[in-house]
DNA sequence: TGCTGCTCTGCAAACGTTTGCAGTCCTGAA
DNA sequence: TTCAGGACTGCAAACGTTTGCAGAGCAGCA
């Protein structure tokens, strides 16, 4: 049972291989001006000893972390986690690690944004994914000189990404109007969600004005709330099916909570799409599974690209907006609108 | 448009009360030996300055970095995000940070063993969650000082969180072997998975083990891998219906298989489950809509589990084993495998 | 009065890098 | 032969904390 022994400083490299530690360092880290003789030696040695340099000490003498924070409302969850599986893909290829920060309940969230500023000495640059900020809180961070990128909302002040949550729900209400539909039901995130993402707002005004430009009218009562979760989109889709006069179809703002409606329907021996239409967003795997019609996403790629802007924004290579634009959204059409005949 | 200005240091704080950087030092982290008057003027003149340390001075100068890093083969996938979620839960609740680092393909998995040692100096500590390391690497580890918990299988150095997936197995399978079925078909995971996690194995004893005792043989032909995804488990449904004698229950290692192979079922017209029943693992949210019958897990348990076990390892609080056991992984019935009459 | 011991504070040495500046050596051209 | 300039290297000053040690002041007791 070895004690467990300090590994060795770049003092030690350097005392090794008879250089200075300015050569050590220059030599290990590629710079020029250093003989390419000394470099090998320099490099053989470092090598055999194990020596690798210590990131804190770096980091202070650089300022520079190689750390990126990536603050979600949620870690788990089918979008979150694949948003943060394509950034951290990204940012490791990258040279950089990624610390996961979720904000489950508000209180952490206020908390986290009100000494957001703060996050500039804790790493080199932060990706906000749902999470709105005020202009002004924006502004202030831009003078502080934060490094930040927004996915899912745009400030005026920083890079962002998002995904047209509009077109989102243009789609698939338009779809579904095509179909014949007149009497179409909504099954929406919270309102007033306590993470306050602007998501389902903007679905809910794709959903209006397919509506509106149409010439159909807007029936308050045919919007229910899912929460998000395939239970609530059971129980939304009950409220729905209760009514006098039931949507022929619905638009549920989540494939997950179009799960829910689904069985709800079929518990109350409902043919789909027969009786009822319905389709989802998201293209959860489970999707096509369930043959449910849907407006694919790709929350993987966003993740990419919001990494990318931010090491973009980190390198200074200023708004070039080299970027690009993420896949638009994506009607998949299965039989749960329609009945292919095959 | 104001200029990147410098945020105070430490030393400002102390020329502007009039005290030491020691003292403002000790006041700041609450350290005993220093007067309450001076503590609360300090206090209020470091607040009032937007104060904040440096992490990677104090980092430099204390040797603990208040960073954890948490690898896994994934960091969406149903069961990997909920671990990842309540571990990270439970770290920040504790003052820590979580560096999330997925290693999707063998080449970076094999990258990062490799000098895991490295570890040690970039972060306090390290999670690796279906990751199996040999016993000699984990003893070299622990020679080198590493702190390290294990998830998802066990060594002899390091303290570890595991789902009893025997168990899983072994109750899925009791479950339809006490329904009378006695052709029972398996849709496994890969057996060779890059990533070399036991949990296939020990699910497949656990399947094995409970036809055994009831003193049922084994047919290799109706084990079929269905690759953990739903798709997968479509395909591997089909293969098994297309038997000559095909089986009569089938037992799905995760859950996405199952919803697959739920599929390939009820395509050729077959009601579950008076003609075949199907058992998956997980209780997938999707799960209680698809009616399955299904052995849950518990994710976030169990990461935040062996974050805390991680933490009383990181302070020293030794092999108390005072974390607890992890809730068992436990039956649910639902109608992809009885029909209950109500 | 003198001594002990406690509370509070400051000095200065770490911690392990990076990097501006200056110096040495050498080559090649005038 | 002299000199300019390039290639290579080293010195030492940062970077911003934490912490061991010692000193100052003071109270209490003999």
């Amino acid at each position: 049972m070895s004690e467990r022994r300090r590994s060795p400083s770049i003092e030690d490299v350097a005392r090794e291989s008879g250089v200075s530690v300015a050569t050590v360092s220059r030599a290990l880290r590629g710079l020029p001006n250093v003989a390419t003789s000394t470099r090998e030696r320099v490099q053989a040695i470092a090598n055999e000893m194990g020596y690798r340099a210590d990131p804190s000490a770096a980091r202070l003498a650089t300022g520079r972390t190689n750390l990126v924070q990536i603050a979600s409302p949620t870690v788990d969850g089918w979008y979150f986690s694949r948003f943060l599986a394509g950034a951290i893909e990204h940012l490791n290829a990258n040279g950089y690690e990624a610390i996961a920060h979720p904000l489950e309940d508000p209180g952490s969230r206020d908390d986290f944004l009100n000494d957001v500023g703060q996050v500039e000495k804790r790493v080199d640059g932060l990706i906000l994914v749902d999470l709105n900020i005020s202009e002004e809180a924006a502004a202030e961070l831009s003078d502080a000189g934060v490094r930040l990128v927004t996915a899912g909302f745009k400030t005026a002040h920083f890079p962002s990404v998002i995904v047209d949550d509009y077109r989102v729900g243009y789609l698939a209400t338009e779809h579904l109007i095509e179909l014949g539909h007149s009497r179409i039901g909504l099954i929406s995130g919270q309102p007033n969600h306590p993470l306050a993402f602007s998501v389902p707002g903007l679905r809910l005004a794709g959903f209006t004005g397919a509506l509106a430009a149409a010439g159909l009218s807007v029936d308050p009562e045919l919007e229910q709330s899912g929460r998000f979760t395939a239970e609530g989109g059971r129980l939304a889709m009950e409220r729905l099916l209760r009514m006098d006069e039931p949507p022929t179809a619905v638009f549920a703002m989540s494939d997950e909570m179009a799960f829910g409606a689904i069985r709800a329907a079929q518990d109350r021996g409902m043919k789909i799409p027969k009786d009822v239409a319905i389709v989802g967003v998201d293209d959860h795997e489970v999707a096509e599974m369930a043959d449910l019609t849907t407006v694919r996403l790709y929350p993987r790629d966003l993740g990419a690209l919001a990494a990318k802007s931010l090491l973009d924004v980190i390198s200074g290579d200023d708004d070039s907006d080299s970027v690009g634009d993420p896949e638009p959204p994506h009607l998949v059409v299965r039989r749960s609108t329609t009945t292919v005949n095959e």
